[in-house]
DNA sequence: CGACTGTTTGAACCGGGTCAAGTTTGGTGG
DNA sequence: CCACCAAACTTGACCCGGTTCAAACAGTCG
């Protein structure tokens, strides 16, 4: 099967990160042109996933690291009897997979919500880059730090909030993402189904539905399905952060 | 204040990796000699940190990370309001400081838990010497990922598990990172206080102290104040892994 | 257009938090 | 070495947020 010249050439032109919209966010941004131009070279373009498919499963051999182009997943841990960890959701420009280098398999499936496309990045040409490129090696210090940080603040959640502050420090961190992509951090489509939400804020997804009605409600939010719509940000902030008598007794 | 000659040089021997009994689990764990001495020529000793001494606070600017050569340590992010949250305790050869390298400050105060020594790696001596000797960065990248991988069991022990559940995986954990240092599995003491247990774990002090005591009504341990002594192992992975049913029913 | 999956809502229950009151431990100074 | 005190720990009683169970409803995709 083969395309006419000028539609390969677009594909090709499509993946590569000088031309991509997300340089900015991504894993080369702090990189040279010129610079760039090898870390192009080592990056592979992957078909895009369909709504449900893998982009690996839990225990496959640890071969890249992969950052979202387009689209959205989910990771999920499974611990051998029924109940699943869902233990992230990523967003074009993150990367993917770093939680494998250490033991040398991934440690959870990372399974697409939407229609995804996908760069793979093999993690030894990565290294063997990272050697020359101490910007590209800063980088990825960088990636790793920032994800352990991001889970701290998510433990921290789990152990200390309520399942008010929960939804709301999620659709909070969910805007905030938006946002710096440069979509409305008001108005966005939750590309999860209320049972991945639940997973991963530990919550049933019946306290998720109650919770949303809740929130429309009482007007800081109107919730249409999966479309969410931010009505009174300062007082979702104030959800997310204050204990339950400071919220109320407003 | 000096010291005599011989005993300056075993301080000094006494902070080289060569000699450490720890360069087994640390990180230059996976150098060869040669390269050690490179490594060992960036670390500094430090002086020997008291009961309740912070190593670094809350928001100091992030100059290096430290690796646990005797005692132990917590990590502790305070949110402004009140309420902390202890994300990590420290065992001897552990990394410390990582999740301070994304935004160059660290994230949460750490504070000994006992009298504790410490080995500080300058991180930009690290960085550049990680550029020359790739076992050193692969090692730098795993513990990072270890460290993700980590935080994802937490997070399913803090949305998934119960009160038995967590406190039986957290002696277990204790249990196994004793036993790779090379001490007993079945019997050691605990340095950190019931609360800072709860803290972690998610739970009321009074829950910790109350599940303790059935844990040792029960005969899977013996618990005198902070020394544990697990009777029946196999009782304490079934009460951590299984579900409540499952245990009650044999 | 039917079947299935995802979502919402209601009612009852319970695990663990909170509050309160001892009890033990460890550190300090006499 | 002991007495004292504060901090750490234990135990009990009660209560509430969130789970569970149940059932109706809404999308969505063959």
């Amino acid at each position: 099967m083969s395309l006419p010249a000028s539609q390969r050439r677009s594909l090709l032109q499509e993946a590569r990160c000088q031309t991509c919209s997300l340089s900015s966010l991504c894993l080369p941004l702090a990189l040279e042109l010129e610079d760039m131009g090898q870390f192009d070279a080592i990056i592979r373009r992957r078909a895009p996933l369909k709504k449900g498919e893998p982009l690996f499963r839990q225990g496959d051999r640890f071969t890249s690291v992969y950052t979202v182009r387009s689209g959205s997943l989910k990771q999920v841990t499974s611990e051998g009897n029924g109940n699943d960890q869902l233990t992230n959701f990523f967003l074009p420009s993150e990367l993917v997979g770093l939680d494998g280098i250490d033991e040398e398999h991934y440690p959870g499936s990372v399974i697409a919500l939407e229609t995804t496309t996908i760069c793979e990045i093999p993690f030894d040409r990565l290294d063997m880059l990272s050697e020359e490129l101490p910007e590209l090696r800063g980088q990825l210090y960088r990636s790793m730090s920032k994800e352990l940080r991001d889970d701290r603040r998510m433990m921290r959640l789990l152990s200390r909030k309520t399942a008010d502050q929960r939804l709301a420090s999620f659709l909070l961190t969910l805007s905030e993402r938006f946002r710096r992509r440069g979509y409305s951090p008001y108005s966005f489509r939750l590309s999860m189904a209320r049972a991945d939400i639940g997973n991963y804020l530990g919550l049933a997804v019946e306290t998720v539905s109650r919770i949303l009605s809740r929130f429309q409600q009482q007007k800081v939010m109107a919730v249409s399905g999966r479309e969410v719509n931010i009505l009174d940000m300062q007082r979702l902030i104030a959800l997310a952060e204050e204990d339950a008598q400071t919220v109320s007794s407003r």
